[in-house]
DNA sequence: TCTCAGGCACTAT
DNA sequence: ATAGTGCCTGAG
């Protein structure tokens, strides 16, 4: 399958850090999952060179990787101070996705305290132990074929036995995991529900979750629910904040920043984080 | 050996 | 309300 883009960064996008899930196997070449489908995704120029095992439908995609927003809007309203438009200017076509809520969940609440690296090994662990597998995927152009897992759904975390957990090196992790599928179960929540409700009412049921503070809950509404002003405030996120807003309480940053970038205030945070971390 | 990495929970004021 | 501390793990 083909998709025409423009404004789009394959490679940004997919190692930004927002996700977790996709593996580079080769140059603007990536596996990974999108619901349930095994999906191998490369970018030449404009054209996306989708595969995927059973085939996937175009809108799953598009919707995944934001594609028919209006890009040149939003960069145009967070265009606001010269740190962000020199991140424009580096990562152009680096965007936001919309990540499986419960995927998303559960991976924020890996990162807690964690790097990348670590992150994405835990996940794919946990994909491999409690996930299904998926068909295996063969590359044409590429010499070998790649296993690919679903992420566990809830009832397999909340069983999930301990050892498996210890393997999958989630460390003081493991117990908020295995706490918040409990809570999700028990309670019926539906967090494919969650972006239907005000955002604010969407961010207290997070943040009930053990393993969920502030910070994780803005990561799960911005990249997997839509909120695009959601602001996650990591280390580096604060440090670039205290030096434009001396004389504010960090309880108001959200606020003012939702002012500044127009709504788009999550998307603001994705380019101070690619230039701070380099991608 | 030691510190630190995209926090959070818990406890003590 | 707010500050301080412990926590799994492994890379540098």
């Amino acid at each position: 399958m083909l998709i025409k883009t423009k404004q789009f960064s394959l490679q940004y996008t997919l190692d930004s850090g927002q996700c977790f899930s996709w593996t580079k196997i080769a140059d603007n070449t990536y596996v990974g999952v999108i619901n349930r489908h095994g999906v191998k995704i490369r970018q030449d120029g404009n054209n996306l060179y989708i595969e995927s095992s059973p085939e996937i439908d175009k809108e799953t995609i598009i919707k995944y990787f934001n594609l028919n927003i209006n890009y040149d809007e939003i960069i145009k309203k967070i265009s606001k101070d010269t740190v962000i438009k020199s991140g424009i200017d580096k990562y152009r076509g680096l965007r936001i996705i919309n990540q499986d809520e419960y995927e998303c969940t559960f991976a924020y609440i890996i990162s807690s305290c964690n790097n990348v690296p670590k992150i994405k090994a835990s996940y794919r662990l946990l994909s491999l132990y409690l996930g299904d597998k998926i068909e295996d995927l063969n590359f044409k152009d590429i010499p070998h074929k790649y296993s690919l897992y679903t992420f566990p759904n809830i009832k397999k975390l909340e069983s999930a036995n301990d050892i498996i957990l210890k393997d999958a090196k989630l460390g003081f992790r493991a117990k908020y995991i295995k706490n918040t599928a409990k809570k999700i179960l028990d309670e019926n929540i539906d967090l494919y529900n969650l972006h239907n409700l005000d955002p604010k009412d969407a961010y207290n049921i997070l943040i009930s979750f053990q393993g969920v503070g502030d910070k994780i809950a803005k990561c799960i509404l911005l990249y997997s629910m839509g909120v695009n002003s959601a602001f996650p405030m990591d280390t580096w996120i604060l440090k670039h904040v205290k030096s434009i807003y001396k004389n504010y309480k960090l309880t108001e940053i959200q606020d003012i920043v939702n002012n500044l970038y127009d709504g788009y205030a999550g998307w603001a945070q994705l380019y101070i984080y690619a230039l701070a971390r380099k991608i």
